[in-house]
DNA sequence: CGCAATATGATATCAATC
DNA sequence: GATTGATATCATATTGCG
C-alpha cells in the first residue's frame, strides 16, 4: 500500500514495517474526497489523544478504502493515533485474534500486541490466497500452530471456532468477508447468516442484509420496495438507512402508568435464550447506532423507555433484551414521580413560572458555582415582588434544564448533592458514599448507571422463573444497578460475576454485597477485553451457566454530551459493546451445546 | 498528584413554518 | 417537502488549588 495515496505527502511516514503487512488491492473507493492522510512528521511522537479526536479523517478513509470496516478503523485509531499509521494497520489486522490470550501482563511499545506476534515470514497476500483453496479439506488444518499470527487465517479460523461457529461457516465468512476482514466482522458474518435463515424463505439468498461497509454499489431503490414488500414494516439492508425510530410517548412494551401495553411480541429464533440477556445504552445515539446493536444482539427489536414514567427524572435508554414482557410489576414503594415530591424542600421556592414536574437526564457532571451566581445575579436585577422579565425567565429555564438545578432558596438555584441522585436513579442512600470516594467520582458513576426502577421493571419476570435465585453475568457492571434491582425485587443472587473496570465502582459493588448480606458469591473481573472463552467456560463448570447476562456497555462515544469523541459505536470506549456481543455468543454458544 | 471547578458544541428529534 | 427553531443529552480537556 505504499505508494499509492501515500505518495502524495507523507513520504516520510514509513509503512513498511518488519512485519510486512501488505495490503493489496487498495481502492479508496468508499472514499469521495480523498486526500493524503495528514500525518505528523515526527509520527511516533505524537501523542494519542492529541489527534485522535478527529473523527472521519483522511487516514480513516484510506484504511476504509482499504477495506477494512468503519468501525474498527475508528477503534483502530483512537487506540494508537493518527501518528503511527504502521501502529493502526497493525491493530487492524490483529484486533480481536489476540483476545484469545488470557493474560495481558506486560504491554510492550506496539500498543496493540499483547501477545507474541511471530509472523511474517508469510506477507499475507500469497499465502491467504493458497490457504482458501486449499482449505476444503479441513484436515489440513493443523492445531500445532502455537504461534498466534493474527493477521493469518487460521488464527482467525480458530478463533471463529473457538466461538462456536462450525468450520464451515467461519471458511464461508473469510471467503465472503475478504482476508482482510477482523474477527469482529466474521462473527458479525457469520451471525447475520444465522440470524437470516429464516428469512431465507422470503428473501433471496443475495438480497441478505450486507452488514459491512465494504458494499461496493448501493443497491437502491429497487432492492429497497422489494424487501419492503417483502418484509413490511422493516428492511434489512444497510445502506440506505432506514434508521430505527424511537417511540413517541417512550414507554416501550409498556410501563406501569400508562395502559396502552403490548403483552406480546415474536422473538427472532436466534434470539431465544437460554440465556437471558439484557442490554442497555442511550437512546438518543447517532444514527445507525441502534441498528448496528440490534442487528448484532439477533434482530432485537430495542425497547425504548424513559425512565420518567418511573421516577422524577429522564432518562431515555434503549433496552435489548430476550425478556418475556408480560406480567411485568414495579418495585415498591413507587419511587417520587416529580420533583416536588423527591424534594419537598424545593417547593417553598419553586417559581410559578418553573414549570418543570420531571428533572432531565442525570448526567455525570453538574452546573457549576459561576453559573448558579451569573443566574442569581440575572435574577436579582429586576423588582422581587414580581416576577422577572420573560427574556430573563427563558434565560434561567434552558440552564435549569440543561444542569439539572433546583431551587434552594430565593433566587437561588443549585446542582443536585449525590445523595439526592442516588435517590433519584434508585439506589440505596449512601450507595456511592464513602471509602475514599470523591465527590466527583460519585457524580460519575451516578451519572453513568441505570436507573434501577426501570431495569426492575424489566427484570421482574425473572422472579417467577427463578424463584430459587439466579446466576448472574454483569458486564460493565458499574455501580450494581442490575445487582440492586435484581436484590429490590427479591430475586437471589446465586453466583455474580461483575466485570468492571473502574476500581472506584467495583469498591461500591463490593461494600454494597457485604452490606446486603449475600449468600451468593461475587467474582470481579477488571477487564472485559480479559474475559476469553476459556475463563467463561471455566466460570460457567464451576457453577453450570449463567441465567441473565446484564450489560450497558459505554456510552461516552454515543452521548450528545460528549464534544469531544462523540464517535459512535465504533469510538474507544463505546466499541466494546462488542464485547458484550462476543461474550454473550460465546455464552450462548456453550449452553446451547448442552453441557 | 488528586480533586474540584470551569468552559467547551455537536447531533438528533420534533414541531412549527415556509 | 425543505427550512428553521426549540429542546435534550450515562462527557472531556484544561486549569487552578491544596
Amino acid at each position: 500500500m505504499d505508494g499509492n495515496a501515500a505518495g502524495e505527502g507523507d513520504d516520510n511516514v514509513d509503512w513498511n514495517t518488519e512485519d510486512e503487512l501488505e495490503v493489496e488491492n487498495y481502492a479508496a473507493s468508499s472514499c469521495s474526497s480523498l486526500t493524503p492522510p495528514s500525518v505528523d512528521a515526527a509520527s511516533g511522537s505524537v501523542e494519542a489523544s492529541s489527534l485522535a479526536g478527529t473523527s472521519h479523517s483522511k487516514l480513516f478513509c484510506e484504511f476504509v478504502g482499504m477495506g477494512f470496516s468503519e468501525k474498527l478503523v475508528t477503534k483502530a485509531i483512537d487506540e494508537i493515533g493518527e501518528g503511527n499509521p504502521n501502529a493502526i494497520l497493525e491493530s487492524l489486522l490483529t484486533y480481536k485474534v489476540l483476545e484469545n490470550s488470557p493474560q495481558e501482563q506486560d504491554i510492550d511499545e506496539s500498543t496493540v500486541v499483547k501477545e507474541e506476534v511471530v509472523d511474517s515470514d508469510h506477507s499475507s497476500s500469497d499465502y491467504e490466497g493458497s490457504f482458501l483453496n486449499d482449505f476444503s479439506d479441513e484436515d489440513s488444518y493443523s492445531e500445532s500452530e502455537e504461534v498466534i499470527n493474527p493477521s493469518s487465517e487460521e488464527n482467525k479460523l480458530s478463533f471463529l471456532t473457538d466461538m462456536g461457529y462450525t468450520v464451515e461457516e467461519a471458511s464461508i465468512a473469510i471467503e465472503r468477508c475478504g482476508p482482510d476482514a477482523s474477527v469482529a466482522e466474521l462473527a458479525d458474518f457469520i451471525c447475520a447468516a444465522q440470524m437470516s435463515k429464516e428469512a431465507d424463505a422470503l428473501l433471496g439468498p443475495e438480497e441478505k442484509p450486507r452488514l459491512f461497509t465494504k458494499h461496493k454499489k448501493r443497491k437502491h431503490s429497487d432492492c429497497d420496495t422489494w424487501s419492503k414488500k417483502r418484509r413490511g414494516e422493516k428492511k434489512l439492508l444497510r445502506g440506505d438507512e432506514e434508521p430505527i425510530r424511537l417511540p413517541n410517548p417512550m414507554v416501550g412494551f409498556g410501563v406501569p402508568t400508562e395502559s396502552s401495553a403490548i403483552v406480546h411480541r415474536t422473538l427472532p429464533e436466534a434470539a431465544i435464550g437460554p440465556p437471558y440477556f439484557y442490554y442497555e445504552n442511550v437512546a438518543l445515539a447517532p444514527k445507525g447506532v441502534w441498528d448496528t446493536i440490534s442487528r448484532f444482539l439477533y434482530d432485537v427489536e430495542p425497547e425504548f423507555v424513559d425512565s420518567k414514567y418511573f421516577c422524577a427524572t429522564a432518562r431515555k435508554r434503549g433496552y435489548v433484551h430476550n425478556l418475556p414482557i408480560n406480567n411485568r410489576f414495579p418495585l415498591l414503594p413507587l419511587p417520587p414521580h416529580t420533583i416536588h415530591e423527591a424534594l419537598p424542600m424545593t417547593r417553598k421556592w419553586w417559581p410559578s413560572w418553573d414549570t418543570r414536574t420531571k428533572l432531565n437526564c442525570l448526567q455525570t457532571c453538574i452546573g457549576s458555582a459561576k453559573l448558579t451566581e451569573r443566574i442569581r445575579k440575572a435574577l436579582e436585577h429586576h423588582d422581587s415582588e414580581s416576577e422577572p422579565p420573560l427574556r430573563i425567565q427563558k434565560y434561567v429555564l434552558d440552564e435549569c434544564r440543561k444542569w439539572n438545578l433546583v431551587w434552594v432558596g430565593r433566587n437561588k438555584l443549585a446542582p443536585l448533592e449525590p445523595d439526592e441522585v442516588e435517590m433519584l436513579l434508585g439506589f440505596p442512600k449512601n450507595h456511592t458514599r464513602g471509602g475514599g470516594i470523591s465527590r466527583t467520582d460519585r457524580y460519575k458513576s451516578l451519572g453513568n448507571s441505570f436507573q434501577v426502577d426501570t431495569v426492575a421493571y424489566h427484570l421482574s419476570v425473572l422472579k417467577d422463573l427463578f424463584p430459587a435465585g439466579l446466576n448472574l453475568l454483569s458486564l460493565f457492571s458499574g455501580i450494581g444497578g442490575a445487582e440492586v434491582a435484581l436484590h429490590r425485587l427479591g430475586i437471589p443472587l446465586k453466583n455474580v460475576v461483575s466485570v468492571e473496570i473502574s476500581e472506584v465502582n467495583r469498591n461500591i459493588m463490593r461494600s454494597w454485597w457485604e452490606q446486603t448480606n449475600q449468600k451468593g458469591s461475587l467474582i470481579h473481573i477488571g477487564d472485559v477485553q480479559q474475559l476469553n472463552g476459556d475463563r467463561i467456560e471455566q466460570l460457567m463448570n464451576s457453577f453450570g451457566g449463567f441465567d441473565l447476562i446484564v450489560g450497558g456497555s459505554p456510552c461516552n462515544n454515543l452521548a450528545g454530551s460528549n464534544r469531544h469523541s462523540r464517535d459512535g459505536l465504533e469510538g474507544k470506549e463505546s466499541s466494546l459493546f462488542y464485547d458484550y456481543f462476543r461474550i454473550l455468543d460465546l455464552v450462548k454458544c456453550i449452553m446451547s451445546k448442552g453441557q
